[in-house]
DNA sequence: TTGAAAGCGCTAACAG
DNA sequence: CTGTTAGCGCTTTCAA
């Protein structure tokens, strides 16, 4: 038994497809014409087929979604976000994981590119040159919670919104009101993400022009790191994932003057990488007394290589983690984080990427908030 | 800068589209011809659209995946697996989350019909009903981790492997070399898993024939069950989630006798109602020693339950939990797990449903192991 | 308000 | 081995 097609509809009906098309998509029709059509339709139980829509206009309707993981609490909350407004849409949802590589990237873009799928959120990893086909091929692109690595100008740039200020958000907002504050704060370009500074040349290739679903790293981190600071604590080290340089480099500010570069370690995507980073740094610095983990997944990493290594959270170590995850609260002690709205991040993503008409849409940056449970402890 | 068609490649390579055609999709051509075309192919950047052929070939490739939650990390890795399986075969994958709400399940299988997707992996919530539309319809569909409840016959249903047998596994393959034991599993017709009895009158009705990827819930409860009672336990609670019908089953047969029903409580997919069914149980029969929690989000309820309630875990109170997951070993103390090969089990589904062809493919029942770590102890 | 007709890009059947 | 051609189901001019 095979699918009523729409031609089915109209010789049912006794009227042309074309008719049953504008009914069925809200065109004009005479009142007696749409109930008719509508009534075969239903009868018939008539489902338009995507595949003859898609084909005609060119275009796939829903939207691809690329994530490093979905093992990561932090993207399945973001993940389920995007779907969250994806359903409302009735919009449908082409999932892929690029496990933070930037050329399993590539290939999910190629193949989204080869569906029509032309509206895009990404959790990027890939550089410029991974984006600009996608770009150029007329998708629609959201980033969130990160953006690609910008290419590294020849000279070290300074931070973009001027002398350090207090957060991205402030920074961004600069002379609005305070109840704005609170509300989700909205900017331009992300490739300048805070305060343009007009005259400043910039490298000649500038960076994306991509909007993008962010948090406010530089306030996250410098809350953690004033908090642990307000604790005593001075040897306070980082341990970041890829595609963080902007936690990274808050850090670094945040801890002011001249970093202790051993203190900031890295490792990939991968929780082993991730273990073994954090072992590493405990074992060449017992001398730290707290840690800020940039990622859910690094903060798993630390507080499994601490116990390894019998540090006692928080006697001897204190720790931050960023992404709050159920798992946080379970933990003994529980940890304290800087809580990211991972599901609204999605939310919003999905709605920037289905509202954009033909004009770019706005980036959004998020606020965190630093959730004080029970890994921090004063300096011994 | 529109892109390449196939026309364009045909022209510009002197010859007619089909030829084109054929040369991509690996078809017969003269080597000067195939060698012409691949070369135009790769200059004009050309890239076959799914659009055109999924319209001529009436069905869009890739899969489905329909999953109830994939903040649950369990659902996180059996996605993973799919995906990774997804991936090697180029194949995009739509993905839909259900909240175990039958009725957004029916939405979404109806939108992956609109999408003509053709293959579809789904841990179920909707019974018997919800699927039918999709079988109709021609769907290969393969059901992961559970499946739907089965119509309630009139008379009440016996084990329907006989007289209780050891674990389903076992039931299965009576007979067959322990070295195949270690191996995975297949099995025909999920609809009447274990030992067919050939004599045995089932309901008229008879349930889905829908092959499905499985872990072995009997074996894996009533391991977990010896374990305790081992430990000493004698009352133990059950804390289950929607869609579990068989793991109760198994833990009332593990416990044997008549079970004890006050001690089995139910809660649907939301961390709220598992904390709630947990923390009701813990306080209506504080006489209890042991739980074993259905599911990973019910293991968290039960533990942040019983934390507040200021059980001690294990002195007052032993719990294993079914899926490991990382946080498993961050938790205070390490949590016993009744574990399942998530990834694995998603990437057999998707290998199932590609493989597909016109015959039904066969289930897959995967075996589960107890990993001991520190929430159990003796009863005191 | 309505219908006829022209494709969208591709594959498969058929003819050469 | 290769080219021509007929659609797949739908939307969208364009006339009527």
């Amino acid at each position: 038994m095979k699918r009523a097609t729409i031609k089915d509809v109209a010789e049912a009906a006794g009227v042309g497809v074309a008719t049953v098309s504008r009914v069925l998509s809200g065109g004009s029709a005479s009142p007696q014409t749409r109930e008719r059509v509508l009534a075969v339709a239903a009868q018939l139980d008539y489902r338009p087929s995507a595949l003859g829509r898609n084909l005609r206009q060119q275009r796939t309707g829903g939207m691809g979604l690329l994530l490093p993981d979905l093992t990561d609490s932090f993207y399945g909350q973001l993940a389920e976000g995007v779907l969250a407004c994806a359903r409302s849409a009735g919009e449908p949802v082409v999932i892929g994981s690029t496990a933070d590589d930037p050329e399993q990237e590539a290939e999910l873009i190629g193949m989204l590119l080869e569906q029509s799928v032309d509206r895009l959120i990404a959790v990027p990893c890939g550089d410029a040159d991974t984006w600009r086909p996608a770009l150029k091929a007329g998708m629609t692109v959201v980033f969130a919670d990160r953006l690609p690595p910008e290419p590294d100008p020849g000279t070290p740039q300074p931070d973009p919104a001027g002398a350090a200020p207090e957060s991205e958000l402030e920074g961004a907002l600069s002379g609005v009101s305070s109840a704005a504050l609170s509300e989700l704060m909205m900017l331009d370009g992300v490739g300048a993400l805070p305060g343009a500074r007009p005259a400043a040349p910039r490298p000649a290739v500038r960076p994306l022009d991509v909007p993008a679903v962010l948090t406010d790293d530089r306030s996250g981190i410098r809350t953690a790191v004033q908090y642990l600071r307000g604790l005593g604590h001075r040897r306070i080290a980082y341990l970041g994932g890829p595609g963080r340089e902007r936690r990274v480099e808050a850090f670094r500010q945040a801890v002011g003057g001249v970093p202790d570069e051993e203190l900031i370690v890295f490792s990939d995507g991968s929780r082993d990488s991730a273990y073994a980073a954090a072992s590493g740094l405990f074992q060449t610095r017992p001398d730290l007394t707290a840690l800020v983990a940039g990622g859910n997944m690094l903060g798993e990493a630390a507080v499994l290589a601490a116990r390894e290594l019998d540090l006692r959270v928080p006697r001897d170590l204190s720790v931050v983690m960023y992404d709050d995850v159920p798992w946080a609260e379970l933990c003994s002690p529980p940890l304290t984080v800087i809580a990211q709205p991972a599901r609204d991040m999605g939310y919003r993503a999905a709605e920037l990427v289905l509202r954009a008409g033909s004009r770019r849409p706005r980036s959004v940056l998020l606020p965190t908030e630093l959730v004080i449970r029970g890994s921090c402890g004063p300096r011994l």
